[in-house]
DNA sequence: CGGCATTTGTTGCATATGCAACCATCCCCG
DNA sequence: CGGGGATGGTTGCATATGCAACAAATGCCG
């Protein structure tokens, strides 16, 4: 069987130029290769305060920062600012963080750990730097080193 | 003010070495690359077909290797089988492939492209390789072979 | 042969998420 | 002053997702 001109067949096309071999392309390459490292360093969160990722990330910002607003933390952490909103008011049921509102401008507010939140940020700071040193050292000097550059790079981009 | 032994302030502690410098945390890094680029890539196919994530890679999938089961499309897809499940029946909808019981195990379908289906296919797979090569440039050659190696180094991790 | 474990795929349910609309407040200027 | 526009943050809503339970079919093995 032979493919005809303005009929291409549904036969598979692994490697010819028109297709797309998926297990190449950089975008699936990064996005699978984000998700297998961050599912097990949540699972650990998780299981140890069950926290969500935003929740992770906000105490991350409050505790390397101090006192932020919700849209420095946003901006820092990438996150959506609904996402900041529901990890702050999460955080603040469980005590670990307080809120205030500015004095001169009323629609700001000052978020910051409580003792407890620091803690527990304390806690899982550890829990972090454990993790990259077992992922560096499987990643090995090399792996590790090109992953950092190739990173920044990327974080280099502002547009495509 | 002067730390106290067990009352740690809730003062910044960005640098001290029972914190975490999120910024340089190899797991936010990767997640914040891997959502930066694949947003991206991903408003260029929903816009020009309206199609999810899992339903590019399915797609994506089935144009390389031709008839598949769903099992194997989630294993190369590193999807969970739930969403390849959702992804076929909505393709499935649009007729972009078709579906045939195995006859030897009947649990068992195969997956396929319709003519249509490849159609589509094949001007999605010139809209990503298009993609890529614009990243690439991007990111410069060093950039591009430094972040190939670490994500084959990361590729090459089964346990953490 | 017959029952139990396994495999393939679907669906109910609860949670997570983004967008858009919204409220409150503030700022800029006419 | 005072109104339009910008900013900080919250919430309603629709969609996306993972988990667990499920149904159907198969295969293993006593």
């Amino acid at each position: 069987m032979t493919v005809q001109k303005g009929q291409p067949s549904t036969a598979p096309r692994d490697g010819r130029d028109d297709g797309l071999a998926l297990e190449s392309f950089l975008p699936f390459r990064l996005v699978r290769a984000a998700e297998q490292v961050s599912r097990r360093f949540a699972a650990l969160y998780r299981d140890r305060h069950g926290l969500t990722r935003p929740e992770w990330r906000t105490l991350a910002n409050l505790g390397q920062h101090g006192r932020m607003t919700a849209t420095a933390i946003g901006a820092r952490a990438a996150m959506h600012k609904t996402k900041v909103s529901r990890a702050v008011a999460s955080l603040e049921r469980r005590k670990w963080i307080e809120r205030t509102t500015d004095g001169r401008d009323r629609r700001i507010e000052h978020i910051e750990l409580t003792p407890e939140g620091r803690r527990n940020y304390l806690d899982l700071a550890e829990l972090a730097r454990g993790f990259e040193a077992r992922l560096t050292a499987e990643l090995g000097p090399a792996g590790a080193a090109a992953l950092d550059r190739g990173l920044t790079a990327v974080e280099a981009i502002d547009q495509l």
